[in-house]
DNA sequence: TATTGTTATACTCTATAACTATA
DNA sequence: TATAGTTATAGAGTATAACAATA
């Protein structure tokens, strides 16, 4: 199991770029595709995805990293099929807190587990290779997500 | 370093899902900033970067999952800017190569290079970090890249 | 007949600018 | 004045259907 010492160089941050990428391009098409058979466009359920709970529009398109009149359109069309509802703020009567509906969070949780592809990866790593696997992936994300 | 043996069950796939996306996402918003600092839509700079030889058209949309007339119409906008070019292959009448030009060659590793959340993560991992993580990649992105 | 690429069309995504209502 | 949300508008992404040229 031990690795012998001075075999493999420390990867340097240019080497992960492109394996990363491809992971990367792998888990946003199974996404896609997905959502797709939904008859959801990746960007609404990415939206629909952002809403475990209540928020109001303008933290949503913070969330999405979007204009707030591009988050406008993407919740006025899935209100229209009744996955999320739009109720003003009682603290504030300016704001309108988008949340989902029961259907809508259904939903949601059937893209996360038809995800197929991407389950199927994580599936076939070793019990090794996961545990390895989550410590790296939280430091990432949290590095990536400041 | 040794872990205490029965400390941290071996994660399921379903835990591994929520931080891998999380990951993705950081990926994803880094590369939209740095291609539209550039005056291209993601889109346009997953078909550039994905140009790394020429190609005929329909192998770019099939690379890029997506119509063979959205390619028509990425490459076209690429094409005025300068950036690719498509010749008719003299193998195949009907074939056309799309290629990059050396401007769309150099925009193409700028991006990758500017891509710094992206790069700032992975040059703040430890070493063991990064040597733990590059075969780890590798195998995800084999089992999501069939 | 089947395939390659394009065009026409329709809808969605997305940002900017202008607007209303509220703070 | 500043902020939250919407609307109007315009350009880009995307797929479907129809088409021309070639295999």
């Amino acid at each position: 199991m031990a690795q012998e010492p001075g075999r493999r160089p420390v990867p340097t941050p240019d080497e992960l770029l492109e394996p990363l990428a491809v992971v990367v391009r792998g888990h946003y098409d199974d996404l896609t595709a997905v959502a797709g058979r939904h008859s959801l466009s990746s960007a609404q359920a990415r939206a629909l995805i952002a809403l475990t709970e209540p928020m109001p529009m303008s933290a949503l398109a913070q969330h999405l990293v979007c204009d707030a009149s591009n988050a406008t359109g993407l919740i006025g069309r899935m209100e229209a099929r009744g996955l999320v509802t739009r109720t003003p703020s009682p603290e504030d009567r300016r704001s309108k807190v988008a949340a989902r509906t029961p259907e809508g969070t259904a939903l949601a949780h059937r893209i996360r587990d038809e995800m197929r592809v991407v389950h199927g990866a994580l599936e076939a790593l070793t019990p090794e290779e996961r545990t390895a696997l989550l410590p790296l992936l939280h430091r990432l994300g949290a590095l990536l997500a400041p």
